[in-house]
DNA sequence: TCGTCACAACTACAAATGTACCTATAATGC
DNA sequence: GCATTATAGGTACATTTGTAGTTGTGACGA
């Protein structure tokens, strides 16, 4: 499979909510974001947008003169890719230790 | 608590030789990885040991001519900073999906 | 119809990151 | 004592990331 550079930080917040919606134009995308109260400029949004579609994350069609995008892989998988490299750098790839991490948080048995 | 900027990628794995190390100079840390069969260049090692320093992750003494780096926070303060910030971004700070997630990629109840 | 708006795309830029090259100096073999 | 080597520090630089300003254009009210 093509590996795909990881997404950023901020690319993944704007991911997340293309994920929800099911797909937007960036001005959807911006929208959404203002409503809940997570101020980002329009022209960010945008380029987050385009990058994520220069990494393969998301594709795009016109609609008019807007670029309508459209999550082209799936939560789980960028989850796990994520989740997979995290581990990896701070527990060469052994997920236990995250695990008891998260366990002892919960304060659980 | 004063707010360190997190370590990046590479960081970590250089902080991570410090931990297990106790302390060391630049060439200790290399020859470490070299020792894991992790190639990293030396120069590139000491970049990121200074950049830790400046962070606030380490401190160092002089030795001879040489920087003896020793860790100043502990593994355990960095992987819950790491961990909160990275269950922040992919689930709102809900870290029930992780912990989901991690079991059943082990396959257990 | 023409000025003004809203909106979309394009362009820009500083900071952070990954990575390595240069330079200076101490140690060592002859 | 001097050439060679190892080592350390400083400098450099391309890429990525976070973030926003500038430009172009269709729509709409006066």
């Amino acid at each position: 499979m093509a590996k795909r550079r990881p997404m950023s930080k901020a690319e993944t917040g704007i991911a997340r909510v293309l994920w929800t919606l099911g797909s937007g134009t960036a001005r959807e995308v911006h929208d959404e974001l203002v409503h809940r109260r997570r101020p980002t400029d329009y022209s960010t949004v945008q380029t987050y947008l385009n990058r994520l579609e220069e990494k393969g994350y998301v594709t795009s069609t016109l609609k008019g003169r807007a670029k309508v995008f459209k999550p082209k892989v799936a939560p789980a998988r960028v989850i796990k890719d994520a989740v997979d490299e995290f581990v990896t750098d701070l527990f060469d790839g052994n997920s236990l230790p995250l695990l008891q991490h998260l366990i002892q948080q919960k304060g659980v048995s």
